[in-house]
DNA sequence: CTGAAAGCGCTTACAG
DNA sequence: CTGAAAGCGCTTACAG
């Protein structure tokens, strides 16, 4: 099959190709009349621009990169970066951007990603996530003067435009909750401690058990696995004076830690109070279904996109405060033991 | 800051542009030494060819494209696209190929995808997932010339090259391990009917079933999601006679039914059996570890870009039968209890 | 082995 | 409002 041009729309119109950019790109420069009959013609050809021609002649790529700073095994597992996806699906596609996908093994490579995606001009913007606190990446973005949008706290996205939820707030939430149950011993499975939200979460979680007179809180840090939360579950429920309630940094490792409760004949939550960050439908499922910090992701992607595109269009961006994550009760959270409590 | 192009790596070598693309082509035309002053230029520039120039003189866009049949809200929650999808990115950016993603909402937006993605020269080639029985999109990708490898069964791949796993062998050896343990009620909780390997997976378990004499075997349909999932488990479990074993078409699915089981009250295993299929490291972090039928899917999606790459240089591909799931048995299954056996 | 030139299919100033 | 032309940065026959 031959592909159309717009040299053969031209031909078919009896215009030149120049009037029929203009007359496709819905710019001045055409007739209304001459206009309409270049459209029907393009459509009953079944013309579609060349991308790369478009690109290379100074338009946009129409792409959006997305780097996935995650190894590929973590990635299957973690819902997180599905649900952003799909948000940020839904908005490109609706605006006819096509998004580039690309797992990098650390910093470095995602910075030598962004590079290349710059000098091959593959793309018009990115998505920067798993913000770091003192992130490289932003430095290297603003130089390259490559259209970005963070997905993290500003506090570190070095003055390029981000979207974030205040973690503090649904940190505090969290614990103010289990506090008000009963629980004095609880104990936090947190993320991979170099990132953003990660110390922010950290220190809420300190700051609200020291301000209620949590004596025994503890974080223990993770690589987001499930592998590892439920090694790290295990650690703490084999102590001495275990605790009576475990906040988890994502819905993987809260799983995981509730295996580990019934493997060690715990009930929960009778035994044991568990609350899971990032309340994918996989919280929803498992019995008992796990209370957990709720938000949509989905609707997170979808405005992250929003802002990219007004970024690549040059409109000035402003930070977008998203709605925190709220806490949703469910079957996984109850007082503590009768002999645990004070 | 400027990209630098081909123009100045030759300007600085005191050669022609020609010469400088042979040079990083690796093709013949140019002298070895001529080649190597080339290419040490290059790299001292930082170049990267652009590649909407590649692509519009005619070579490769260097992107594959991968449609994904799925609304968004499943996609979050389901493991395998996110296995799938990190196999594809492990051999394709190996080979600085890019992954360009895009949900379809049905058969019908994909074709449109496939159309538009064609007549703008956007890929290369394409991987196809989720064959139906009779399915459309391989007639129109032959039609189109889309270079493209089905993931899925031969049978319905209308003669593109297709990659697939055979789910009769691993369907029999779930139902023969059943049934060994003493089963004799089973049900399986299936994926979506008009889907090509849920057929395969249909046909297999029917049969598997009559040739040991379970005359109690049923299927329900679901539409992967681990709400239907539940939902289907709690009416299988609410019947008279209510199955021993249940066998679930991804691991989603079968998670939710442990919920269920919970919910109900039964233990598992002693009072119920679960196989899973697709063993996401889920299966091991939920209690108890679900046996499951499991297969190296990631593993699976480098071999399927690895057949897509050779058919898109032109070299003829076969089909590849990869190695079919196997049961690993864990803890959710066991014989039935006493009064339910034969 | 090397160079000069045409061409891929668009967009965008620049004249009329 | 419209047309003719240059140019984006590559690749690839075609001469030398």
């Amino acid at each position: 099959m031959k592909r159309p041009t717009m040299a053969d729309i031209a031909r078919e119109a009896g215009v030149s190709k120049g009037a029929v950019s203009y007359a496709l790109n819905g710019r001045a420069g055409v007739s209304d009349e001459t206009r309409r009959r270049i459209l029907a013609i393009a459509d009953q050809l079944g013309f579609r621009a060349n991308s790369a021609a478009r690109a290379l002649a100074g338009a946009q790529a129409k792409v959006v990169g997305l780097a996935l700073p995650r190894p590929p095994a973590t990635l299957g597992v973690e819902p997180f970066f599905m649900e952003l996806i799909s948000g940020l699906e839904a908005e490109l596609s609706t605006r006819s951007y096509a998004l580039l996908l690309q797992t990098v093994p650390d910093e470095t490579g995602e910075i030598g990603l962004y590079r290349r995606w710059w000098s091959e001009s593959r793309v018009d913007g990115v998505l920067v996530c798993d913000l770091r606190v003192h992130d490289q990446r932003v430095t290297i973005l603003r130089e390259l003067g490559l259209p970005a949008v963070v997905i993290g706290p500003p506090s570190s996205a070095g003055g390029l435009a981000s979207i974030w939820s205040d973690d503090q707030i649904s940190m505090t939430e969290a614990v103010e909750y289990l506090v008000a149950l009963g629980h004095r011993r609880i104990a936090r499975v947190g993320g991979i401690p170099r990132l953003a939200h990660t110390a922010i979460r950290t220190r809420a979680f300190g700051e609200a058990c020291e301000r209620l007179g949590i004596t025994e809180a503890t974080t223990v840090s993770t690589d987001y696995t499930g592998e590892n939360g439920a090694q790290v579950t295990r650690a703490l429920l084999c102590r001495q004076a275990r605790p009576t309630a475990l906040v988890y940094d994502n819905d993987i490792m809260a799983i995981a830690g509730l295996g580990v409760a019934h493997e060690l004949g715990l009930r929960v939550p009778a035994d044991l109070s568990i609350v899971a960050w990032d309340d994918s439908p996989l919280c929803r499922l498992v019995g008992p279904p796990l209370t957990a910090l709720s938000r949509d992701i989905s609707a997170h992607g979808v405005q992250a996109a929003r802002m990219l595109l007004s970024a690549m269009e040059g409109s000035p961006v402003e930070d977008v405060h998203d709605e925190p994550a709220h806490l949703s009760p469910r079957g996984s959270t109850a007082p503590p033991p009768q002999g645990s409590r004070p």
